[in-house]
DNA sequence: CAGGATCCCGCGAGATACTG
DNA sequence: CAGTATCTCGCGGGATCCTG
């Protein structure tokens, strides 16, 4: 637990305290997506991301508890991440975002092609 | 000619980027809230931020046709900011944040007393 | 009042090597 | 495969001073 300012926090300063870390938006939306990932197949969707970074994040969405890991005890090891209860909450939040990107790039690109890769 | 990343770039990553900012969510947050506001008391609403950081943040949002900004050409300047009609469209992402993070609030201090200053 | 210009430091984050 | 452990560097961002 972080060492509160002792400054009045409001919900949407504590909500993005929790979600607004470098590749927690994304990793939530992939997860949203996917349902279920191992740690390997959300590298791959985050291109740009290291290791290093990516276990970090993970492991502070662990600790707001809104993402789950489970560990299978395989060889080789598996590890897979999905959205907690509390986590599948923030769908609402990240199918606005998204919807609102979606708007801004038809309006922006109006007579370009559009690929969607995710 | 660029050399192309050549990673197709999915809307939600669009739309992080372009309010995924440190202070950017609360710059909005406050916006839709108030409608407009001038510089010192976006300083007032955002505790921590600097003028530098606070500058900057709003200079990118600007860019990104989010934040609309008024100068009036007085003795003090008065410099206000508001969104654009296109950052009003976020308005359902911060509102549906703005939830989530009150649902969480009550339901983790389930029992502890709650009061707002934002 | 609303910034711009400078200086400067810490740590965020990349690269690499190693491991259960 | 899914991570830790180190070392390292750059720049994000704070502090301070100046100005229209």
């Amino acid at each position: 637990m972080k060492s509160a300012p002792a400054h009045q926090r409001c919900a949407v300063e504590a909500a993005l305290d929790a979600i607004g870390g470098k590749w927690k938006g994304l990793i939530l939306y992939h997860l949203t997506r996917s349902g279920t990932l191992r740690f390997n197949e959300l590298k791959r969707l985050l291109p740009g991301v290291t290791q290093r970074m990516l276990t970090k994040q993970l492991r502070e969405l662990e600790a707001e508890a809104l993402v789950l890991r489970t560990v299978y005890a395989e060889v080789p090891p598996r590890v897979e991440y999905r959205l907690s209860a509390e986590g599948l909450e923030l769908r609402p939040v990240i199918e606005a975002l998204r919807e609102w990107g979606v708007r801004r790039e038809n309006s922006r690109g109006a007579g370009t092609a559009h690929a969607h890769a995710c």
